[in-house]
DNA sequence: CCAGCTTAGTGTTACTTTTACACTTAATAA
DNA sequence: TTATTAAGTGTAAAAGTAACACTAAGCTGG
């Protein structure tokens, strides 16, 4: 990921042919959101509204940028936000990804040439909604709930499934969610952040007992406070005991 | 993946800004091997030899070819192997990328820009050595055991090893390794292509177990022939049963 | 202050999977 | 007929999975 200054000052030239798209997705503890950015084309001589659709968060890269870097980039334009993790999930380059109307005259109207192909590299991050401000220059950018988001400008849709489908694989294989989460967290909390990703339903005893076994999520002696019931016992995640401790997934699937 | 047709005949313009690499590993029952390219220069005064290297198989795209498609006519153009499922695994576009000096004469001298970047689309493929015919339209291309090669032009020893990630991860949720056996296989050439593949020892009883509860697995009334010792019994892997029972993986690790 | 609300927290049993480990069997070769 | 080679087999202990229902602790409102 490229410093702060690499990331707000860039000298170089876009590229046509290169971009990528971001799936930022939000957990909020009651469901899974992504960051969509409003499209809105008016026509100019009328003022009519043509259309009004939503995309991605993403950009065309700078001809001497980093593929990771440009995706930290295009984040921080959107959101303000700085060191997020991005993890890179697939390319999408169908020479016809872009052949819809309104995608066409949105690319014309820009200034690009709808004709040409583009090339787009497919990034997804995990944020917790609450950490992230969205009056940032004033963007059109707003979360939505995953299971309400039906069409998306260009292939977004399909770059979002393909988004999710990567994200849940992560979640199962790497302890990712940890960021999403306070630093001190309740065993409720992270049952419902992978009750909320995964899209399941799981057996509180049988998530209490499988955490107990992994030595580094670390109990406190301390409980919350001021909650309206009784309250939990905070928890915190020890990236070194993790680091340490991980062993090779080695169970195979013939 | 396109058709054969669409393979050998491509009308359209090869587009400097995107690469493909194809990432072939090969099974062999004894080690993991990879397709590499002899790179050769020679100086054009001299005649003498400036360096011999290897590379991937890798090829610019054309303008108007499918990502998935240019894996599919790199693949061919180099083997003539066709219907070879290829799995895209990772994207590389660093600006600094291509920046040894072997790597930009060698650009230079085929009439590219070697200050232009590169973003190449790796993908990966799984084959069996010996269904692949090397003698194709004389291009030097040969298996080398992966285990042997330490040095590759450009940045393609990190691409080789980022393949290797991703299929022994896919190895391991998925049964992409019947491919390379013969459609009746024994138990041992199966365990051994685990072993060789993920690199390690398994144990033959515990193998055996997990293969009896696959039930995708069926073992034939038939046994080996004309082998020195007691024949093995036969199984095939039936890909319906697999698909219909195939379940969704949801052991996490938290 | 106590009754009610809300979420935290806990244990057992049956079943399945993993791990570690060594000898017998069946075919060909010499 | 014997040697060589790889195939094939069982068990016990430990760990993990799955299903399932009640009590505990704090706050709230009357």
């Amino acid at each position: 990921m490229s410093s702060s200054i690499e990331q707000k000052v860039h000298a170089g030239v876009l590229n046509d042919y290169f971009s990528v798209d971001c799936v930022i997705f939000g957990f909020d503890f009651s469901q899974l959101n992504v960051l969509l950015v409003d499209r809105v084309m008016t026509d100019e001589l009328t003022g009519k509204e043509l259309f009004n659709d939503l995309t991605l968060t993403g950009n065309h890269i700078y001809d001497d940028e980093d593929l990771d870097a440009a995706a930290s980039r295009v984040l921080f334009d959107l959101t303000g936000l700085q060191n997020i993790y991005l993890e890179q999930f697939k390319t999408f380059g169908a020479p016809d990804r872009i052949n819809r109307e309104n995608d066409r005259a949105w690319l014309a109207a820009n200034g690009r040439d709808p004709d040409k192909r583009i090339v787009t590299v497919g990034y997804y991050s995990l944020l917790a909604t609450d950490k992230v401000t969205l009056e940032w220059k004033g963007r059109n950018v707003r979360w939505t709930p995953v299971a309400e988001v039906t069409d998306l400008a260009f292939d977004h849709m399909a770059i979002l499934q393909e988004a999710l489908v990567a994200l849940r694989k992560n979640l199962l294989r790497e302890p990712i969610g940890f960021e999403l989460l306070p630093e001190k967290f309740t065993l409720s909390q992270l049952q419902r952040l992978y009750e909320v990703i995964l899209g399941v339903a799981l057996d509180k005893r049988n998530f209490r007992k499988k955490v107990a076994r992994m030595k580094y999520l670390v109990p406190l002696e301390e409980k919350q406070m001021g909650v309206a019931h009784k309250p939990a016992r905070l928890y915190v995640f020890d990236r070194d005991l993790y680091e340490k401790n991980r062993k090779e997934l080695l169970d195979f699937a013939i």
